[in-house]
DNA sequence: GTCTATAGAGCGATAGAC
DNA sequence: GTCTATCGCTCTATAGAC
């Protein structure tokens, strides 16, 4: 579970914040009622519209606060820079896999998929303080290795893809559907698998 | 779009469905509404309560008949015998991606990921019709390229996944998202980096 | 800021005529 | 099978007291 990098707030809204997540990931945007909210928050449905002016823009605060936790920890995404080549991609990988199969991100990530008709703009946000993010993050990584002569990346952009996409492999949309995930395993050997991939195609 | 195998249905039954899920789609399950649904079908809701027991019966049934339309254009995903490994891999690479980016394969399965919750059985049935059993008919591709000596595969499944994952790389979270698409040209060269990664690790 | 109470609209599902 | 009409309930949002 992420905390934001930063909180300044007051303890109630906090605690409407906190359950209309829950509830929301629960129960979906549009079967969530502000009386559950209430109810879960332990205030009344009034204190609610107190805080946030509509349903709406109690879900995207909820929205950009997770955005703000994301960020956080992608930005901590980093990786001694003494490592070999397999050794740095491979602790980026488990930390990004790790990141990527969290409940919590997992919850957040469905809602935006499911609200991105009707919510497209929240959908950028997520998107910019998320996988974009990340891959920038990412990116850091892969270039400090080419500066070290420890990798020769024509196009970093399309080797974070490929990376990305083979870390993922079946798992993310196995845990994405609530489908009972690979055991540990094969999250081990699914990263060992993409990190030889990388260093076969990538090495100087 | 896809079609169905076969069709045996009445034509209300039919344009209830259709409707239904171009409402599903655009709305959201919880969304939607049967006066939605039934003005759209042109029919009048009680129609549709003497076709499907319950909304979510309705949801059920639409989830189910994509399913069918999904196996069916899986089971046409086969390639020519003649064709080299680099020929082979890049053709089925383009029929894949082209299903994965439909319109439609993206409107359901954002209803799937988004009611999976509190739908688990849904889910499993979406997953073994697409995802699980596309594998399977990419898996016969890939051996059959085993058998000829144009490649040698150590692990079919795990190739797959490495295979699809970079061939989904962003483009397909980001249509997932709603947000502006790649152009065409970086879905080709998405095509032929992945392709180039397979070869260089799995050439006999 | 926080509460109770309620307005006003829309929902899923059904009854009963044909 | 298909319709019109409606029941009973829940929803978002607000009014007004404190």
């Amino acid at each position: 579970m992420l905390k934001p990098c930063s909180a300044r707030s007051s303890a109630k809204r906090e605690a409407i914040l906190d359950a209309a997540k829950a509830s929301f990931v629960d129960n979906g945007y549009a079967a969530t009622s502000m009386d559950m909210v209430a109810a879960k928050a332990g205030v009344s449905k009034a204190t609610i519209y107190a805080h946030f002016q509509s349903k709406d823009e109690l879900f995207a605060a909820i929205i950009r606060r997770r955005c703000d936790s994301l960020a956080c920890a992608i930005d901590e995404l980093t990786v001694s820079e003494s490592l070999d080549a397999r050794a740095t991609l491979t602790a980026v990988a488990h930390k990004l896999l790790t990141m990527l199969l969290d409940p919590d991100t997992l919850g957040i990530y469905r809602m935006v998929v499911a609200e991105s008709p009707r919510h497209p703009d929240l959908a950028k946000v997520y998107f910019d303080a998320g996988p974009s993010r990340g891959k920038e993050r990412m990116a850091e990584v892969l270039n400090a290795l080419s500066r070290r002569g420890l990798l020769k990346v024509p196009d970093v952009w399309q080797a974070l893809d490929q990376l990305i996409g083979m870390l993922r492999g079946e798992h993310f949309t196995r845990a994405l559907l609530g489908l009972p995930t690979s055991d540990h395993t094969n999250l081990n050997r699914t990263v060992e698998g993409a990190v030889e991939m990388m260093l076969r195609a990538y090495a100087p």
